[in-house]
DNA sequence: GGGATTGTAAACAATG
DNA sequence: ACATTGTTTACAATCC
């Protein structure tokens, strides 16, 4: 009932701009609102342009993450291929533009954005903790690459000085000049022959190129290739390109890379190109890296095998064991021009998903850029990430890493390992300055607070992110959870410190609320005990309060709900980070991949949500409804409202409860609360 | 625009 | 006297 994700109207190839428009509109709002003092009225700008922006920076960042695990995946099973694609900067050692670290730079997200994300509460913290695991494995292995690249490029560069210090004939310069020449005509004629193997591909329908998405700079080519020409450039293309796979670990299982290099005299100009190339074709590139990616520690471990399952694109042959695979790998993939084509499109889609990549990338940056200076001045013009002016409106940099916090690798703000990155736009101070978010979506959208701590606990525990839920649902899951369904003032108090890291900090401010909210809402009972007073939930009472419809654009929602069930999940993902830049739509080439497939739940999970917010607040919303309908809905939702059902993984929550520094009275007081103090 | 909801701040009283 | 608990008011922000 709540399957859908992506609405195919978030998909439209407009989306983009559509959400630059609607987020352009949003900064606008502000400015022509009152302006109260000035640095209040800065700070809840900046908070509620962030907050209103969370849905579009949560669509983007999910697509972007689809993005990069495709690419990460489809690199994997390149390089298991034998195959790489073509990358003309490291094939010219005699024109030296050096090989562009800029190009090689990790094309991830600092930690600190990551965190800024974090802040807003534009992800789950689930996904976030997966979105952080796929992150750090994506900047290894372009570090790796990098680090790969810069070797080649050196020896490149010994190359040919040592060409010009024992030869010094010009004659043998311009013949390797010509020889390079050639190779990239031939790696040109390479790339034309993918595109239009792609499109032969398309035509039979291997391929699902989405309808009016010129994807590829065609060129006119003749149709028909001869398979022996295919395979001769093939060769060619590939003997060169070893030198980039020279992991020898896994040459027993990589048929195509031996095949072509065994059957295939090394061509010249690798030869050329590498003097150290050794007898039997192999290029003695040194990749230290490249070969602990390789699978030497987990022998049985492939990139292509993988849960007793063939991985080769459209595949999905099932092999027992390990050595079945490889069995089959070797009958059923073997170097033809099935395969052969194969691995082209899988070329084909790594670097569309490359340029994809980086795109995204940049768009993910002007979006926080955009958002940073705008919110920092709202009349300006947009310039150049103005951190310093921004930091100034943020709390001081003493509160950026309170050390209440523990920092575990779920912790948000730990920062990742300090790769070189880009300009960020996003400072670890300025993470603060998300402070009071007046609506919780979560609430709004009437996301079961239960479920959502239950299955979050660990992160709400150790990132000191604002759970997305309003004082009195937090009061009232602390009352619920425990035994008696009544918890004394103190006892809340400690629950929601125990619960949650982002109230261990400031406690005069949120008790102060807490206590506001016990007397403010007549769902909280104060009932007078032996011990004392002790505070209950009128269920009824607060299943009374008005609802909060979901916010934006209504069609959308409404979109969100019909189209669900003509596109899944992962289309749409693709689809909304592909359509922009026409990338087609690899169905057959990529949708085998096991890491979509996570991908796509993981997109499913948080839409889900939003889905479940729609969803509810048609189930337990309406305004005919009894109250008593209301705390028991017939429901649609999988989480149920009610306390009784609830009790289940809270439970798991009191028990699981890791952080004994929390666990009894405890008392988190204003520890340095003038951190706050402006 | 106005009412409802929520968050924050603060004043104040009762109580231990 | 002080801290805690509880109530209340005020105000800003946000949503409907």
């Amino acid at each position: 009932m709540f399957q859908c994700v992506f609405s195919s109207s978030v998909l439209q190839p407009h989306s983009t701009s559509c959400l630059f428009k609607h987020l352009f509109y949003h900064s606008a709002t502000p400015a022509s609102q009152k302006q109260p003092e000035p640095i209040y009225s800065k700070k809840t700008e900046i908070q509620r342009q962030t907050v209103r922006a969370h849905s579009v920076k949560l669509f983007i960042f999910s697509a972007l993450q689809v993005a990069r695990q495709l690419l990460l995946q489809q690199q994997q099973q390149q390089q298991v291929s034998g195959l790489k694609s073509p990358k003309r900067n490291d094939k010219q050692p005699a024109l030296q533009v050096p090989v562009s670290v800029a190009m090689m730079t990790p094309q991830v997200i600092t930690p600190q954005q990551m965190q800024q994300i974090l802040q807003q509460q534009v992800l789950s913290p689930q996904q976030l903790q997966v979105l952080l695991q796929q992150q750090q494995a994506l900047m290894l292995q372009q570090q790796q690459l990098q680090e790969f690249y810069k070797k080649q490029q050196e020896q490149l560069q010994l190359q040919l000085l040592q060409q010009q210090h024992a030869g010094k004939q010009p004659k043998e310069q311009q013949q390797v000049a010509t020889q390079q020449l050639a190779f990239q005509q031939q790696l040109l004629q390479m790339q034309q022959l993918q595109q239009q193997h792609l499109l032969s591909l398309q035509r039979q329908g291997l391929l699902t190129i989405q309808p009016g998405q010129p994807a590829l700079p065609l060129q006119p080519l003749a149709q028909g290739m001869i398979p022996t020409e295919l395979q001769q450039l093939w060769k060619e293309v590939t003997s060169a390109h070893s030198a980039e796979e020279t992991t020898g670990s896994n040459h027993s299982s990589l048929d195509l890379t031996t095949t072509c290099v065994s059957s295939s005299a090394p061509s010249k100009t690798s030869l050329i190109m590498n003097p150290h190339a050794s007898t039997n074709g192999q290029l003695s590139v040194h990749t230290p890296k490249r070969e602990s990616l390789s699978h030497e520690e987990h022998p049985h471990s492939h990139p292509l095998y993988g849960h007793g399952v063939c991985k080769w694109p459209g595949c999905e042959a099932v092999c027992e064991d390990f050595q079945s695979f490889l069995k089959h790998l070797n009958s059923e993939h073997a170097l033809d021009d099935r395969s052969t084509a194969q691995c082209r499109v899988q070329m084909q889609v790594v670097q569309q998903l490359e340029l994809q990549l980086a795109k995204d990338k940049e768009r993910l940056q002007a979006m926080m850029t955009h958002l940073h200076v705008k919110s920092t001045e709202p009349k300006a013009a947009p310039q150049p990430l103005n951190l310093v002016s921004s930091v100034t409106l943020s709390k001081s940099a003493s509160e950026a890493s309170p050390q209440s916090l523990p920092h575990t690798p779920t912790t948000p703000t730990a920062p990742i390992t300090p790769v070189t990155q880009g300009p960020s736009v996003i400072t670890t101070t300025s993470m603060h300055t998300v402070g009071p978010i007046r609506r919780r979506y979560s609430d709004k959208y009437n996301v079961p607070i239960s479920s959502d701590i239950a299955q979050n606990q660990e992160f709400y525990k150790n990132a000191e992110v604002r759970p997305p839920f309003t004082y009195a649902s937090l009061i009232r899951q602390a009352i619920l959870e425990s035994p008696e369904k009544q918890l004394t003032l103190n006892e809340i108090y400690n629950w929601f410190t125990r619960m949650f890291a982002y109230f261990r900090r400031n406690a005069a401010t949120w008790k102060n609320a807490v206590r506001h909210n016990l007397s403010l809402h007549k769902c909280f009972v104060r009932v007078e005990n032996v011990k004392g007073a002790v505070w209950t939930v009128d269920e009824v009472e607060f299943q009374k309060r008005r609802p909060q419809k979901i916010s934006g654009n209504p069609s959308l929602i409404k979109n969100m709900q019909s189209s669900h069930a003509y596109c899944t999940p992962l289309n749409a993902a693709l689809q909304a980070s592909m359509a922009e830049n026409s990338i087609p739509l690899y169905t057959t080439a990529s949708m085998g991949n096991p890491t979509l497939g996570n991908l796509a739940s993981a997109i499913r999970e948080e839409l889900n949500g939003a889905m479940e917010h729609t969803n509810s607040n048609e189930s337990d919303s309406s305004p005919g409804r009894s109250p008593m309908q209301a705390v028991h809905p017939v429901h649609v939702k999988e989480e149920p409202l009610d306390p009784e059902e609830a009790e289940g993984p809270l439970s798991l929550v009191t028990t699981a409860n890791h952080s004994p520094d929390f666990d009894h009275d405890r008392d988190y007081e204003d520890e340095p609360v003038n951190e706050d103090m402006e």
